[in-house]
DNA sequence: TGCCAGGCCCTCTTTAGGGCCTT
């Protein structure tokens, strides 16, 4: 795989808890590289059980449209092969983690990467944001889009894209000519309060 | 029978509780 690449992922599902009996229904991947997507994995997946109505409601995804998708041990080796080791991102990406090392452990896989969270990154680079939502930062910060939210490829691609925005806005903000990966995964460890501008001072020094 | 997620983050905190965010 070439180096300084990211994937961003994002699942829709049955519910909220692979513990509770949850499964995956769409998965969908972005990889970025040099600020560019250079390609997409998406597919539906069979969950083995009814999609609830109100996950119909929000996705648009109904028991009709995954009644006849690939299992999810197929998806997940496939989709296992196509992530190797890049670093995973993703919105609330302690949500992504939950269900993906449940299905991976499922089929006997691994996670072998570091996940980064959008959500957490934006709390610092965006603290006046009316809200850390994907879709009112995605708008907030004029990212463009299709406009068609709680779809796992749609959304992965907005998460790849307010990723390239926030690296913008901290080096608009900081006066910066370029920020790297690694520098932005850190900036979702740090304070809210003031983390973010000792962050800089800590790497600029 | 009744309940049902979990991690992050803030504050009227830290011997706790509640809102946010994901589907």
């Amino acid at each position: 795989m070439a180096k300084n690449v990211l994937a961003f992922i994002d699942f829709e599902t049955t519910g909220l808890s692979p513990d509770n009996g949850d499964r995956l229904i769409e998965v969908g991947v972005v990889l970025l590289q040099a600020q560019q997507i250079v390609d997409r994995y998406q597919s539906f997946i069979n969950p083995g059980i009814a999609v609830p109505g109100f996950v119909t409601q929000l996705t648009g995804i109904s028991s009709s449209d995954v009644r006849s998708a690939p299992e999810s041990s197929q998806v997940l080796q496939e989709l296992h092969r196509f992530l190797g080791g890049v670093p995973l991102v993703a919105h609330n990406a302690s949500f992504e983690q939950r269900f993906l090392d449940a299905e991976y452990s499922r089929v006997g896989l691994q996670r072998q990467q570091p996940l980064i969270c959008t959500l957490r990154v934006a709390r610092r680079v965006y603290p006046n944001a009316p809200n850390h939502k994907l879709g009112t930062l995605v708008n907030y910060a004029s990212v463009p889009h299709s406009g068609r939210f709680h779809r796992a490829l749609d959304d992965a691609e907005m998460t790849a894209g307010l990723w390239l925005r926030m690296r913008q806005r901290v080096i608009e903000n900081f006066s910066l000519s370029s920020v790297s990966d690694e520098f932005m995964q850190q900036i979702q460890s740090v304070p809210i309060n003031g983390g973010l501008a000792s962050l800089v001072s800590r790497s600029a020094a």
